[in-house]
DNA sequence: CGGTTTATGTTAGAAATTCTAACATGTTTT
DNA sequence: AAAACATGTTAGAATTTCTAACATAAACCG
């Protein structure tokens, strides 16, 4: 199933710099969370990291994990079974906007 | 009155590089249009500017007036009229939200 | 028409950001 | 005790961004 690479959230476009600054992480901890997938931030055709809101968001929820003390490993397993849980959303939130969209007409969104 | 500084779209976060690659702009267009008064990007602390989707969406109406041969100049004006339609535009959609939080509880929006 | 402003390119040098890779180290796991 | 984890730090290279200045074709305007 495709994601959705135009929804604001998932746009990549954020370089590791701000990300540090919205998250308080350094961006040593940043580059660490991708090398154990974690996040999978993309690239410019140089080679600089981009990450998208959704990205920063994750890493926040990273952040209180390990402050938990949970290793990045079982962080990995717990975000994989989310996984699911994400798509339920999604289609729910499509349904949303399909009612929206029914009632008031297309209210750019 | 206060500007939406939390929504995805207003919040600064893109570098001009990545502005560029998503407007098709120059950088030299994008700081020539910001010198002109037409986008407002933020500094860090270095001074490198960070721009908002928000921004990014300005700019394409620009690169569009530009192309049909309207100046700085002259869409500066227009957009101080806009100024007043957008923020109509702004209330009816928070109304709108409101409707759909009473019909469905509060959908993380 | 001719001077002025507009819009953009180009160049130059400095400062900032990012990248990878390696080494160090205290802390957990196993 | 050995291995793995999580971060910091350092180093050098590559990339990005910044300002400022100069150049110029095109558009505007008195």
């Amino acid at each position: 199933m495709e994601e959705d690479k135009h929804s604001l959230k998932e746009r990549k476009v954020i370089t590791i710099g701000i990300v540090s600054e919205l998250t308080g992480l350094t961006v040593r901890q940043i580059r660490y969370y991708e090398e154990r997938k974690l996040i999978f931030p993309e690239r410019s055709n140089q080679g600089s990291r981009k990450f998208s809101f959704s990205d920063v968001e994750t890493l926040m929820e990273i952040a209180n994990k390990i402050e938990e003390g949970v290793q990045t490993h079982e962080i990995r397993r717990e975000m994989a079974k989310k996984k699911k849980g994400v798509t339920e959303k999604e289609v729910r939130n499509r349904m949303l906007k399909g009612q929206i969209r029914a009632q008031f007409g297309d209210p750019k969104m």
